[in-house]
DNA sequence: CGCGACCTTGAAGAACGTCAATGGTCGTGG
DNA sequence: CCACGACCATTGACGTTCTTCAAGGTCGCG
């Protein structure tokens, strides 16, 4: 874990805030359980874009709550080409596996400029001890995690180079709604088009080109690290997205639910 | 659930067995654990190859263990095109994730006579509470579940599609070795290539072609649904295959703990 | 024997990767 | 204020990988 700015902070009510947001958006947390997320002790600590938050191989004392930014869970392959497994917004705990799982396979960094909260395993295991519901919160969030693991495994098998676009955009709004972080149609996206790429399995060329053929199309447009999707129903069509994989309750992400 | 053969069983030693054995495999079970487990109470049921065991939407009730055959996570596109999501041999428990997650996102089909064991929610949950320590068993396990779809993931996003066949071996040997299942360098393979295809996104065409050139390569060679691997190392190097996201105890799986 | 399921082959074209060069934007230092 | 460099988006050209369509071939099984 490098370092940048540090504190330690007894649940700041804006960053608590973020993690019971989310945990709300995917389930029910009863009072007692807001209560005990409320009392856990953790670091927060910043990053710059592309520092490394927790690294490949190593094994880890703390799981990593995002506050603020981006992280992209990624993996160097032996020819020293880079992949992104998986990108994570506020409120994500993209270590949350870290608990049971003593090696981590793969990296955390930091996309943007990036705030994340440590809480150490034994806090965490305390926790669930004293209110065993959270268990099963925690339990079912590691599951949300994996079925969009799984959903990411469908898109690449099944979709050319427009349908991931597509559905990269699809999944990154409607999660970043669930939060708070994106509404009207409108979503930050501080990724490069070569990071795209390695999310995707594409080349930051062809990247490029499939881009500009779904701005062509008017289904969305880009300005300034912002994207702005102009024809949602198309592109989720075009993405063939499906939001039942969130598991996000019903009130939340209305039109991705009309199937 | 579809049904041809049914039986009710307080767990014929032979079939807790294999779950027990699975369970040893990737963790330590204490006597506690291996004895509560074979209180547990399942119906086993037989599929013919290319039934459906539980449809994509539906809601369960049981979760479902695997006990012969081969098991896939399907989920068909709107377009029609059918993609296998992971593959599944006896041990594995697709669809631990129902416990939490109503809604089920995919279908898990038989890709070869297989028997399947179901133990209701209630039973596990149940369970669970009377013997914490199968809590963090079972909720470890699905962790491995998604630290396998993450590979499946980094796969398809940064292989080719030699690259794609060979990393489907390697995974494929090392789990059923895990088990029991295969020793020698020789496994059972009862998939098609296009079935195989569907799993790496690549059409039945090519995946022949590119099984072909990995034979004349003399990395494996395959007769009668049996694929024998000629050159493990090399294999594995072609594939960049790392086994350590299986958690798998190091005594198990010998060779692709190297490196 | 004949049928169906699967594997194999060829040919043409679409999708994608690589290499290399150009242009745009932003922040920084002179 | 301007010049510069860094980083990113963009473009063209060319080669490779992969898909699709269509047509055999092989093997096991009724």
């Amino acid at each position: 874990m490098s370092s940048q700015g540090e504190a330690v902070l007894y649940c700041k009510p804006l960053t608590a805030d973020i993690l019971i947001r989310r945990l709300q958006a995917t389930g029910r947390l009863s009072m007692a359980e807001q209560e005990a997320l409320k009392t856990l002790p953790f670091h927060a600590r910043s990053f710059g874009s592309y520092e490394t938050i927790i690294s490949q191989g190593g094994r880890s004392t703390h799981c990593c709550v995002v506050l603020e930014g981006w992280v992209a869970r990624t993996k160097i392959s032996a020819r020293g080409r880079q992949t992104i497994l998986s990108i994570h917004v506020p409120g994500d705990i993209p270590d949350l596996q870290s608990l049971y799982l003593d090696v981590i396979d793969h990296s955390l960094t930091a996309l943007a400029p990036t705030v994340a909260g440590f809480v150490s395993h034994a806090a965490v295991k305390h926790l669930i001890e004293r209110v065993p519901q959270l268990a099963a919160t925690l339990w079912r969030e590691t599951l949300i995690d994996a079925a969009m693991a799984r959903d990411w495994v469908a898109m690449l098998a099944s979709q050319a180079a427009e349908g991931r676009v597509a559905h990269l955009i699809c999944t990154l709004y409607t999660r970043l709604e669930a939060v708070g972080l994106a509404c009207g149609h409108q979503l930050p996206l501080p990724l490069t088009q070569q990071e795209i790429g390695e999310a995707l399995g594409l080349s930051a060329v062809h990247t490029n080109r499939v881009v500009q053929r779904l701005r062509r199309s008017k289904l969305l447009s880009v300005a300034h690290k912002r994207v702005t999707i102009n024809d949602w129903q198309g592109l989720i069509e075009l993405a063939e997205f499906n939001a039942s994989h969130l598991h996000l309750n019903a009130s939340e992400a209305p039109e991705a639910y009309l199937q």
